[in-house]
DNA sequence: CGGCATTTTGACCTCGTTCAACAACTGTGG
DNA sequence: CCACAGTTGTTGAACGAGGTCAAAATGCCG
C-alpha cells in the first residue's frame, strides 16, 4: 500500500510539489513548508482502490498528488451518490478530522492516484502554531458548505433539465474558457449519480437539449455550447 | 439599529452570556471571554425583518442570543428553501465572513430576536491570537457540511416519504428523548420547503404515515411517533 | 368576532423512474 | 490487431410519485 516515500529523488520532488501546490499551505514561508513536508508522507492508490471508506476512522487530512478521486455517499436506502470529484491540489477527510471520528464518505482512486498524507495530531499542532492556515480552510470549508447548500438547493427546487443546466454552466464558468466547448469531467452514469438522477433520463435530457438547439452533443463526453442564453432559461 | 450595548445591566448581563453560550467560545478562559464580549455588540429584529439579504457584504458573525432565525436561499427559478432555523446559541454569517464576500443567503427573524454581533477584523484578530477558537469553528462547519451533504444525498436518492420519516427520526434523536412524542420545530409549510416538496404532499405524507400505523397525529404541530422502526424503513 | 395564513382534500396531469432490449465503447488476452 | 466480455450509454413503453390548481376547512391573532 505505501509506496514511493523513500523511493528516488523525482518522488521527494513531487512530494514538495504536493504540500506547496495546496491553496491552504501556499501562502506559508519555505520554512514552514519545509516543516509541514517533513510530516507528509505519500501513498498511491490503483485505479479503483478505496482511500477511505465510511465508518473508518480519520486519522489523516488526504491532499492529492496526483489523479483522481471520487468523493460518494450511501444513503439510507443504500444509493450511492458522487458528493464531488478531486482533483491535484484538492484535499479531503477534513470531517472527521476536526468532527466526528469516522468517514461518512467513501473515497476511491478513479485512476493510479497519488495521495499526501498529513497525520491528524500532526496538522492540529500546525493549525495551532500557524493560525493562518486555519482561515485558509475555514475559507475553503465555507466555499464547500456554500456549494453543497446551493446543490441541495437545486435539487429541493428545480427539476432535472434545469440541474443539467446549470450544471454545464458552471462547468463551463469554471474552465478557463476562451471555448464554448467542454469535456464532461465524469461518466454520464456519474452525472447521473451528482445531479439525483438515472443514466436514462440524462442520455434522454442531453437529446431534448440538442433539440431545442442549446447544445451540441460532439462525442459522449464532448459538448459545444451552443446558446448559453437559452441554457440559463431552461 | 444598534441597542442594548450600553442600556442597562440587564442587557450586559444577556450579552455575557450570548458569548460564553456559544459552544465556539465557551472553552476560553473568562478574561478571553471579557476580551471578545468587549468587542461585540448586540442588535434586536423584529418578527419577520431580515437580518441580511443575499448579495449583502458580510461584515459580522451573527450569534443568536434570545428567538429564531430562519435561512433560506432563492434557488435560480427564484422559488425558496429553507437552509436551517437558527436557536439561541447558533451563529451565522460565516460564509461571507472567510470566503465570499456577499452573503448567499437569506436571514430572517421568526420572532422578536436578539443577535449578537462581533465584527469581521476583530474575529480575524481573536483567531489570529486564540487559535483554538479556529478549530472549534471548523468542528462546527465541518458537522455543517455533513448535515448538508447527507441532506443532498437525500434529496437526491430518497423519495419525499423517506425524508419525511428520516427527518422525524433524526428530529427525535436531538430532543432530549425521554418521549416519544415531537413538537414539530416549524409550520408544515416550512417544512415542505426545507424537505424540498410542497405543503400538499406534506399534509397527504402524514396522513399515509398514520394510516400505516407509524405516527399519530395529535395537534398540527405534536406528533407522537408510535412505530419507530417502521419508519426506518418507510 | 372577523380576517388572514396555514392546512387539508380532491382531481388532474406531468415528469421522471423503471424495466427491458439493444448499441457503442473500453480494455484485455490471444 | 482482432475477438470477446464487461461496462456504459441509448431508446421505447408503461407506470407511479408527486406537483399543480382550486376550493374548503381549520387555526391563529388582533
Amino acid at each position: 500500500m505505501k509506496k514511493d516515500t523513500t523511493h528516488h529523488d523525482h518522488s521527494v520532488e513531487s512530494h514538495k510539489a504536493c504540500v506547496s501546490l495546496v491553496p491552504i499551505f501556499n501562502h506559508l514561508e519555505d520554512g514552514q513548508l519545509d516543516e509541514i513536508m517533513g510530516t507528509t508522507h505519500s501513498v498511491s492508490y490503483q485505479k479503483h482502490e478505496l482511500i477511505y471508506h465510511a465508518g473508518d476512522e480519520s486519522n489523516a487530512l488526504y491532499i492529492v498528488n496526483k489523479g483522481k478521486v471520487r468523493i460518494y455517499r450511501l444513503s439510507e436506502s443504500g444509493k450511492e451518490q458522487l458528493v464531488r470529484i478531486l482533483n491535484p491540489g484538492d484535499f479531503t477527510g477534513e470531517m472527521a478530522l476536526f468532527s466526528e471520528s469516522t468517514h461518512e464518505t467513501y473515497a476511491e482512486a478513479m485512476v493510479n492516484t497519488k495521495i499526501c498524507m498529513i497525520n491528524r495530531l500532526d496538522l492540529q499542532e500546525f493549525l495551532m502554531k500557524y493560525p493562518s492556515i486555519s482561515l485558509k480552510i475555514l475559507a475553503e470549508f465555507s466555499h464547500r458548505l456554500d456549494a453543497s447548500e446551493k446543490q441541495s438547493s437545486r435539487f429541493a427546487t428545480e427539476k432535472v433539465d434545469t440541474r443539467i443546466a446549470l450544471f454545464l454552466v458552471d462547468y463551463l464558468d469554471k474552465e478557463i474558457s476562451g471555448t464554448d466547448e467542454l469535456t464532461l469531467p465524469m461518466s454520464k452514469k456519474d452525472l447521473a449519480s451528482y445531479l439525483g438522477t438515472t443514466p436514462e433520463t440524462i442520455s434522454r435530457k442531453f437529446n431534448e437539449l440538442e433539440d431545442r438547439g442549446y447544445i451540441k452533443q460532439l462525442t459522449h463526453k464532448q459538448i459545444r455550447i451552443v446558446d448559453l442564453d437559452g441554457l440559463l432559461f431552461v
